[in-house]
DNA sequence: TATTGTTATACTCTATAACTATA
DNA sequence: TATAGTTATAGAGTATAACAATA
């Protein structure tokens, strides 16, 4: 007897279920693709702001990638502590620290980097060119509306 | 003096990370929308399926969703408590729960699509009945690339 | 022997609040 | 008074392994 073809009810026309069903499967297929390199996800996207942004500080990153404060310490210390982030007091304000990546974090994001365009190429197998542009447009209009991060007044 | 711009840098080009951005941005705002319902994300879309497969059980729940075995346990439990869905031992096979959604849960359910409704027109306000169409497709095609669930042998 | 549900557990990610040191 | 970073902590969400009951 053929299995029965469960229907996801409600969920089905629903953009942020889809959104999150795709989003999931990229996300195991970039834990796939990073295995063995100690890098995960969000790692790779604060070296990647750092490298991009030398001197950028901690609060500056967190900003950016949608990451509070509180988190932050614990990524800088693990990206410092594994050799790929320069952390340093900044001389024009020393509450702050500057932050650049070593050549080693600029060789494993280049590594990650490499890594991670065969694991989109994977992802997107099923979507031309200018398929994949569309999707890149329609997910930059979606994420516009994205609150801002850090603690509200 | 204006805030400089920082940089993404290599993230930039990446679907997987504008698929986080945008989902994180959905996210947001379903907490938002569902807010005094008591309805999460997760249990919401258990809830769905269960409604629109009266008489599923939890593995098959599962294994829809992309949810283990063992998580379904707690979620179910919630639902039930709530008393939104209905468990009872399938008389076809005693080591399962047939579950159906109760009154209370068709209604909940109810209130919940329509909050979720006005969700999804917040967030795809700058796309075109065209572009959400579109959207919808191009996401179809990646979740079908996620690995299946459960224990693999 | 395989499957349904269960318990226990652990790790990641994210969130809040209160603190310090500098500005 | 506001900001950069820190600590402690708590709650989701998700992962594994081992078990009982039933098929």
């Amino acid at each position: 007897m053929a299995r029965e073809q469960e229907s996801v009810g409600a969920l089905a026309p629903l953009a942020g279920y889809h959104l999150r069903r795709a989003w999931s499967a990229f996300s195991s297929d970039f834990s796939a693709a990073m295995e063995g390199t100690g890098l995960r996800q969000v790692p790779f996207a604060v070296l990647s702001v750092v490298a991009a942004n030398p001197g950028i500080n901690q609060g500056a990153v967190g900003r950016v990638l949608g990451i509070k404060r509180a988190n932050m310490v614990s990524l800088i210390n693990e990206l410092v502590d594994k050799g790929l982030v320069d952390r340093a007091v900044d001389p024009n304000d020393r509450r702050a620290f500057s932050l650049k990546p070593t050549d080693g974090g600029t060789a494993t994001l280049e590594d990650a980097v490499a890594r991670i365009a065969a694991h989109e190429q994977r992802m997107l197998a099923d979507l031309s060119p200018q398929e994949q542009a569309t999707l890149l447009d329609l997910l930059g209009r979606i994420e516009r509306r994205a609150p801002e991060i850090e603690e509200a007044a």
